[in-house]
DNA sequence: GTCTATAAAGCGATAGAC
DNA sequence: GTCTATCGCTTTATAGAC
């Protein structure tokens, strides 16, 4: 019983570090993020960081597992009902969403920032996120043409350009902080765009 | 004269600085880059360093001032013959090769980490990178459609359109470290396969 | 396990000799 | 203008009291 709660308490006290740490990487990156700092927002003392994470590094790739080695289902199939049209844009929406999010995009620069140095993490990251993306909207365009709503050949290819006709516009520029947060209305005309293209060109005539 | 041969010899050395200095930034990144590597690397001292720029912010500044204001002219308007599956291969082609740059990647990656910090630092690049490369294409695009061979209402959109069919595929996942080099030949059918779909979409039935 | 205190190293920036 | 030497500060990481 006693090892069991402190089993639980240590855990806990692990994630807590853990969302601090998160914190502090994303508003200042990595390099800048200081293990001090972090054990001050945390209000507890260096050498209890150091108990729980022998390293900075150390600290940084668990960050990297939890954040990054997951992926939820933001890429349903398509509903029951649905025109390809209205299938398509819901998903742009989703996606696009997602993307522009403020904790997507910090953690993109810290990333992307450190997969310089280690080129293991932008991997971990990539595979994870954008390549398991891309693989599920081919999964969803795959069925839509088999169900003789597209014309298409390589539905992975089709799901690349279908994802950089909906982000490429804002994407970037959101990740430069040259443009401010987009509109609802905004996101959707966009998705819409996309869709109306992407139709265009693989929707059956 | 004596005063002519000494501005020439202070502004080579700037720029010799500056070479040095950028080398630094893209292997390191600016938190990691220290002062004293790049006076060491630079053979000489920290003292003449800080000559020259008063702080490492000032550094930074010079460096972006000097990659990042100015954009030359590789989105040239269409040559004379080409047909628009033509046009639209070859500056598809060339972005893509520029865009994947080892030194574009490594400036993407260095900027974006400090738009965190310094918007205008992220700002400036965006307008002077990528947001020009989509107008450029933009008024190519338009050209295009006044000559009879687009159907487009917003050139502009299509023109950011374009240009994430092209690159959606490879950037992020270069960016990320997460695939090897391209090949041309991988360039080159990204760029046919972008300009299929385009077409497909926007070209005159 | 958690704290305080501190070690060892590196940083940006400066002072002063030449 | 360029160098050496160093200041003052912060960093990661550790040692030892409790």
């Amino acid at each position: 019983m006693e090892l069991t709660n402190t089993r639980l308490d240590r855990d806990a006290r692990r994630e807590l570090i853990l969302d601090v740490a998160q914190e502090v990487f994303l508003e200042e990156g990595f390099a800048n993020a200081s293990m001090s700092s972090i054990a001050a927002r945390l209000g507890g003392s260096k050498g209890t960081l150091y108990n729980y994470f022998k390293s900075k590094d150390d600290l940084f790739n668990a960050y990297v597992e939890r954040r990054c080695l997951w992926q939820d289902e933001i890429f349903a199939f398509p509903l029951p009902g649905e025109t390809p049209d209205q299938s398509l844009r819901r998903i742009g929406r989703a996606y696009l969403t997602r993307v522009l999010t403020d904790f997507n995009l910090r953690n993109f620069r810290l990333i992307v920032a450190e997969a310089e140095r280690s080129p293991e993490i932008g991997r971990i990251f990539y595979d994870a996120g954008p390549r398991m993306g891309a693989e599920r909207v081919g999964e969803l365009l795959r069925g839509m043409a088999a169900a003789g709503h597209l014309e298409l050949e390589d539905p992975l290819e089709a799901a690349h350009q279908f994802l950089g006709l909906v982000q490429n516009r804002y994407f970037k520029a959101r990740l430069c902080n040259a443009i401010p947060e987009l509109t609802e209305k905004q996101i959707e005309d966009e998705a819409a765009f996309a869709a109306r293209t992407f139709l265009r060109a693989y929707g059956r005539r």
